[in-house]
DNA sequence: CGCGTAGTTGAGTCGCATCAAGTGGAGTGG
DNA sequence: CCACTCCACTTGATGCGACTCAACTACGCG
């Protein structure tokens, strides 16, 4: 909850804001409110009136729905430089989503009424919004396509190549996922269940295609895990006549 | 493709446009095109450049993605009033989905570029645009909730009372879904097979909840359907103790 | 050192996809 | 006007992927 002085080059990093002239980065400093976010806060509440707009300067945020009956889903994991909790503010006023700090954070945020005027003032950012938000829509229709068609074993390996693009650091021995990441995460990003993602995984060590650790994982042969994701032939399982 | 004059008024009831004065919305009819499409016309393809932003007078068009072997999903059904393929224009411009005409259609279009420079003019537009978007993109997320764990008996529930909201027209004995509608076209919603949507409507009918025909599905009694999708207790399906 | 949380692994079950016929109504052509 | 042909739909039989239930193990932290 430290307030922070705010740094427009950081800014500059957000897609939000990219094409923006000098003047109207300032004038979006100005208005801005940075904070640290200690690792397991929650940052909001899915039903929460949507009153600010956030941004990621480091760190990493889960966005997860909760169901009725305590059912969860993974929406996204949102990273440094990425914006959360806008669409929200322009779309119906309510947080659809909870927002976890799965690390220790920077964040800033924007009150809605303030990023309204932004926007009003330079379309720019609206246009930007759209984009990201369109993107976004995409993306969760295609997982809806996967999650209808696809098997577990393949929604998981899709699963973990979006992770390693969008979180992944590459290590001596392959990419490694750089946030603390359960067997559970992933069942509800795949929609499965921990126990079927744990035998998954560990079939996948034995052919040493990943290695797991306690809310760990390193990909070591992502093109075999592409082969998996894609359903390509590929050597130990052949394809039946 | 036979052109129309645009009409101002009906342009005014686009959610799209809500929100614009007089003088915009004259802008904005003088740089539409409008036109009749008749069923079976595929508006747009997945993977097409997304030249044009498209939206709906009157009729249906269905939204669907293929996947790589050829698998389908509806992504959503399009009526009267409401806007397809703009998010894709300014989010890489690329059509991520097809754009089938279910019945015949009167449908109004503007060029990708015409319509950025009405958001950067009026950027109310874009807010619009934005508000539209994420509202789409809540849905999607809670229809991949859905998807990732609820039964298919309740998936299809779910499906027939949003189509119910969205296209259904009272008639004597309920609600009608008023285009033409395949069991195949429901399974695509809801990520199973046409026999299992079979089945499942044909125990319905036993029970006297829906009606089906050729391409058609009567709701008869809503608040079974509701019991259904939302897990409630009800007759003839004792809770097991 | 003990407890809690994360992960592993086996056995059993079942929901639903798959395979396989068949029915009936709408549209078409003779 | 009737026969033919699709195409949407129905319904039965079968198999299996993955969920569920149930221990058990191991690491990290206080």
């Amino acid at each position: 909850m430290t307030p922070l002085s705010p740094d427009p080059a950081v800014l500059r990093g957000l897609r939000l804001f990219s094409g923006l002239d000098a003047a109207a980065l300032a004038e979006i400093v100005r208005s801005a409110q940075t904070r640290r976010i200690e690792k397991g806060t929650t940052i909001f509440s899915q039903g929460d009136r949507a009153a600010l707009c956030h941004a990621l300067i480091d760190g990493r945020v889960k966005i997860a729905q909760t169901g009725a009956d305590g059912q969860q889903l993974v929406v996204r994991y949102i990273g440094g430089g990425e914006m959360f909790g806008t669409a929200a503010v322009f779309s119906g006023g309510i947080y659809p989503a909870d927002a976890l700090a799965m690390v220790d954070c920077v964040g800033v945020h924007w009150t809605a009424a303030t990023m309204g005027e932004l926007m009003e003032r330079h379309p720019r950012i609206a246009l930007n919004a759209l984009d990201i938000v369109g993107r976004r829509l995409q993306e969760v229709q295609t997982r809806l396509r996967e999650l209808s068609t696809e098997r577990v074993e393949r929604r998981v390996a899709h699963a973990l190549l979006r992770l390693a693009r969008q979180a992944g650091r590459r290590v001596g021995n392959g990419v490694e996922i750089d946030f603390p990441l359960s067997r559970q995460d992933i069942a509800e990003m795949t929609g499965t269940t921990l126990h079927t993602v744990s035998r998954i995984l560990s079939g996948w060590e034995g052919q040493g295609i990943v290695e797991g650790g306690r809310q760990q994982v390193t990909i070591r042969q992502p093109h075999a895990l592409v082969a998996i994701a894609e359903d390509l032939p590929r050597p130990g399982k052949p394809e039946e006549k």
